[in-house]
Formats: C-alpha cells, structure tokens, sequence
DNA sequence: AACACAGATTACATCGTTGTAAAACGCGGT
DNA sequence: ACCGCGTTTTACAACGATGTAATCTGTGTT
C-alpha cells in the first residue's frame, strides 16, 4: 500500500498537517522537524495522491490539448512544443484527439469541466461556433489556429494573409494558372475555408478569374487523400502552372504524385505547401512553405491558458503571431508578394 | 458554481446515494425515481467530478504514454493509435516525452503513481536497466519496442530479425558495401543497437566483413540530423552500394542529401528506412521500409496494460508482433531476404 | 392479519489532502 | 515567576463521490 501523510507522520512523530507543509513548503516549519519529515518522505518514499489534492483544492495540475489528429505532423510538433512547455512549468498534459468530429470538440468543453483538467488548449476544425456554443462557464481554454472567435482566448495566425502572399508569390513571373489542394468537399474545415479565401483574394487583386476547378478539394489532410486527389484531377485537366496545397502533408502526398507522373518540380509545375513541417524542409525537392514558430505558439497558448486560470484577467485576448514564406526549391527562385 | 451529487439530490427528493447509483446504473433504482433523478441532471447539468471519484476508488480512468520525442512521425503515429484505442475504452492519455534522457524515464516510473495516473505505456529509449531497476513495486505498466526486460509486460517487434532480414535483402545482387545509418555515436540507443546487431548478422551471415566505417553515427535521429551525418560522411567515403537506415526519419533526411548531390535513388545507391510511417510511403522515390502494424501494437499494449490494471494476471506477458519487408522504389526491385 | 422476503433507498463512513482556527511552544521583559 | 507576543504545531472539518450495511418499501404467502 502506498504510504500516506499520515503514514508520514506517525513516522516522524508529527501531525499530518505537519507533513504537508512540508512538502508544500508555503507554512514554515522548524529546521528539525522539517529534517524529521523529510526522512520519512523519503523512508516511506512518499507521493502525493494528486486525486485527493485535485479535490481539496479544485486544481489537477493537467490541462488538455485538443487536435484533430496527432498523426499529422504539424499537430504532432504542436503537440511536442505545448508538452515540452507545459511540462516546464510543472503541469501535466493529456491528449484528446478530435477526429474532425466537431461533436469530440463540444464535449471536451464538458470534460474540461469534469475537473479532470484544469484548462484545455484547444485547435478547432470546424468549431465555428459548436464547442463555443456552450451556454454560460466555459472552463480556462485556449484556441489555437485561424479562427477569429470573440469569446475566448487565443493565439492565431493571419491564415488568410498568409494563403494571400503565397498565392501572390507563386503568381510571380505571369503564372495564371494557380491551384489549390485542399479545398473543402463535403467537410467544412475552417481551416480550408480561410486559405482559400486567402487564394482567392490573390487572385482578385491579380484579376485572374477565380476557376473553381482549380480548387482541388481533399477532405482527408493526409498525404494518401492528397494523392488520390491530385491523380483524380490530373486525369481530367491540363497541369497547372503551380500547386498550392493547404498543408505540407498535402504537398508532399502531391509531390509523390507529380514525381511518378514524371512532371518535374519545379520545372513543370511549382509546388507549395503550408506549415513548415519537418519533413518539408528534407522533401525532394525540399517544400515552400509558410513557417510558424510552433514553439512560440506553444508557449502563448500555455501562457495564456495560465493566466487564465489563476483569474488574472478578465476579458479575452488575443495574440497574433507572424508567419513567414520559406522559400525552397520546390518554387525555384520566389521572389516575395508582389506589391 | 457547479452542481454536485448532493445538489442534485435535493432537487429530486433524494438521498446522495441514489443519485450516484442512477449516475453509475450499477444498482437498481426503481423508474419512477430514475426518471426523476435524471431530470434533475439535466437541470443542474451535472458533471462528476472525477478527482473526487479518483479519490474515492483508487482509480483515475487516466493512463499515460511516455515516448521519446512527439514530433517524430513514428511516435506520433503510434501515439495517435494509443489515444484513439485507449479513448474506445474510456481511458484518457496523458502524455509524457522522456526526450531520450532515461533518467526521465525512471522518474516517471516512480511519479506514475503520483501523476493521476493509473498506468504507464513506456516507449524507451535506453532504459536498459535504468528503470526497471526501481525496487519494489512498479506501477501498472507495458513496455513498447525491442528492449527484452524480463520483469515487465511488453509488446515487442523482433528488430534484430527485422534488421539483418532488411540488410540481407540489401545484399541481394551481390552488393556488398552496404551502410547503416543511425548508429549510436555518444548516446547508447537499444533500438539503435538491436538494429546494428541484425546488420552485423546479416553481413556474418553473407561472410562480408564488417567495415565499422560502413556503420554511420548519429545520435539524433532527425531528418537534419541525418542530413548532416551523411554529408560528412560523403565527404570523405565513396558512395556506399545500399543505405539502410535504422529510421523513416533518417532516411528521408538521406534521400534529400542524396538528391542534391546528384545521386539518383535506387540507380547509383538503394535506401531503406525502418518504421514504415505515412510520409516514408510519398517520399521521392517511394521508401522501402520495415513495417509493423502500429494499430495492433497500441491494441495490445492497451489490453496488457488494463489487465494488469485489473490484476487479472500475475506474471508478466509478452506479445510478440510480426513485421514485414515493405519494398518500394527507393530499392527498385528486391527480393526477400536470401535464403 | 401476521410474516417473510426481495428490491429500493438511505445514513454513515471513508478515500488523502489541506485551509482554518485554535492550541502549544519558546523567549524576552518586567 | 508571570505575562505577552510571535512562531510552530495541532485538531478538525471539508472537498465530492460511493461502498457498506442498515432501513424502509411493497408483494406474496400462510
């Protein structure tokens, strides 16, 4: 059985209560009792049961990150960052993947409140306004993305601008003929929705028609939808000027396609991907991108979700972080959007 | 502030108890009082609290999944299959990342008990003996890999077959320089060293002497990090006829390198890579890999894990997954392993 | 009408920790 | 010796849910 306080103190002849203070540190306790005691702990090798604490005080010390799908590298370096981060600052994390099911997304909210978690940092998909929905106590969290939600903090990036100066970048040099993959089919990702919106902003200010073909759509962000995608649309149309692919995942499903399809990249066609994944950056050839610093991301999030739960703030907040072109070979030469 | 069992109780007319029998449905509650108590729910929008419920019968409903690095592709993978089981079964996941320091890992076999949680899936990197050392009793865990540990249940892949199946399949053609990527440097990897181990088989086994130059280091196990050994090591060595790398990872690191360089893949060398992860399958050319099935090894490491949970066993169990030569165009054409 | 009996409901205690408030202690000053 | 004051330590209760065992229903039997 593990050993308890209170096995503590009978040990060390002291009270309970003493123990804790100890092992909390915030009441002083004399020079020898405290020696008395921390022999015991480390006899008895006492833990804390963080079950009776999380009861007594109302706080578990975990919060939990939500994302659609942890297999996806970008939300697996997402994940990476907030854990290491977290766990800089003393707090646990748990995973819940969301599936793209925006219903998962809703009754985290409610878990949250389970108080198995202290506060939940959460990256939407569809969320647009079902997990926020919720009718009055949302518990601490935090939204991480693209989506501009009024009632809760978050830390974004300008996705629209972003998907603007890529397309504007790739349109470089007279191309006209520019596609995306990754557009929205049956699905409704908010995500898709406001890189393409950011598509096609370009393309107005470029006065390039807007041709709804050269909207690829691909439900599943996974490099075999991608593929399967691509060679669906290549079988029925000409090859574009320059492919650019909502995620890096995405891009280097499609990169696979044109290789074996033998188009040469970026002699035949541009390709551009958007994240900055790892494996991006060692793709053949390596893959432009816009890069977010994750790392930053991660520590606003837990910044914010901190804040947040000691009730140092009132209103929400939020941050916006910038993002970058990385230029690599896949483009050739980019030079920056054009003004 | 929130509801709890005794609020609930009051609006229904009833006692405590019965609200936590109607919320569990483990005792009969007769329909007229169910009815009555469910209603009083859906009013109060109850939610257990589940620290005190932890509290109350030892057990959290928590599990946690320690791992090396989240950002790699394959323990993403993985990890995205641990949560996705241990959610079908009610379990929650928190995540640990040891960061290949294997002191964190003994530290999280004691704090295990500690952290809310109620077992441990570990995925080591070293541990050797480092954890398992611990005294007396271990928390409810599986271990997950190559490393033979007598102590503990595991789900383990035989990588040493694996590997020296890989460089056999390598050697296939009469190529006999054959590299390994991924070897340990300063750090001391078992996965890294049960996978030299079947190359150095592999080579006894075709009377190729082993040429430890032939054995590239590298001890993080990166795309950049590979990058970064194998151009050093061009830099001084003749192109080796095959490159067997202990990682997808490692490998796409590799194709990249060899790319710029100028040599074509599988023409002027073969790659393989080790893992079998989603982006390995759309890499250019296409990676030939070991692959193993990462839904069934979090299957079955979830399923030892509760039994043990449940005490349903005593000794310690061990599954052993196969796994397969997957072969693609990284090699070309290749034929299993020589007999 | 009295009684046994199964099923539903309840009071109570408990899990381990820690905040509160009260008690014990030590020590210098008169 | 006694008082007062600041510092340590203690007893007690409470956080919320639930197992245990006792109590209360209502039905069917003699």
């Amino acid at each position: 059985m593990r050993a308890t306080v209170k096995d503590v103190a009978a040990r060390a002849g002291v009270s309970p209560k003493t123990v804790s203070n100890v092992v909390n540190g915030l009441v002083p306790v004399s020079e020898g009792t405290r020696a008395r005691v921390e022999a015991a702990l480390a006899e008895l090798d006492y833990v804390p049961n963080l079950s009776a604490r999380g009861l007594r005080n109302g706080r578990t010390g975990v919060i939990a990150l939500a994302l659609p799908d942890l297999a996806t590298p970008y939300s697996a370096e997402l994940a990476h960052h907030v854990v290491e981060v977290a766990h800089g600052q003393g707090w646990n994390v748990q995973i819940e993947e969301t599936g793209k099911d925006p219903h998962r997304e809703f009754e985290l909210v409610s878990r949250a409140r389970a108080n198995l978690v202290d506060g939940l940092i959460l990256n939407p998909v569809a969320l647009d306004e079902s997990a926020i929905r919720v009718g009055g106590n949302l518990p601490p969290m935090v939204l991480l993305g693209e989506v501009s939600q009024q009632r809760v903090d978050q830390v974004v990036v300008d996705n629209i601008a972003a998907a603007r100066d890529m397309t504007l970048a790739l349109a470089g040099g007279g191309r006209r003929r520019i596609a995306v993959l990754g557009a929205n089919g049956t699905s409704r990702s908010a995500t898709a929705e406001v890189r393409t919106r950011g598509y096609r902003d370009a393309l107005a200010r470029l006065g390039i028609p807007a041709d709804p073909a050269l909207e690829i759509a691909c439900d599943e962000w996974t490099p075999g939808g991608s593929a399967a995608a691509l060679r669906a649309f290549l079988a029925g149309h000409e090859l574009p000027e320059a492919l650019f692919c909502f995620t890096d995942s995405l891009a280097i499903g499609a990169l696979s396609v044109l290789a074996k399809a033998g188009h040469r990249v970026p002699g035949d066609i541009l390709v551009a991907g958007f994240d900055d994944v790892a494996d991006g950056q060692y793709a053949v050839p390596a893959l432009t991108t816009i890069g977010v610093d994750k790392r930053a991301m991660a520590q606003n999030a837990v910044r914010l979700l901190t804040e947040r739960m000691a009730e140092r703030r009132k209103g929400p907040v939020q941050v916006e972080l910038p993002y970058r072109l990385v230029i690599r070979a896949s483009t050739g030469q980019l030079h920056g959007p054009v003004a």
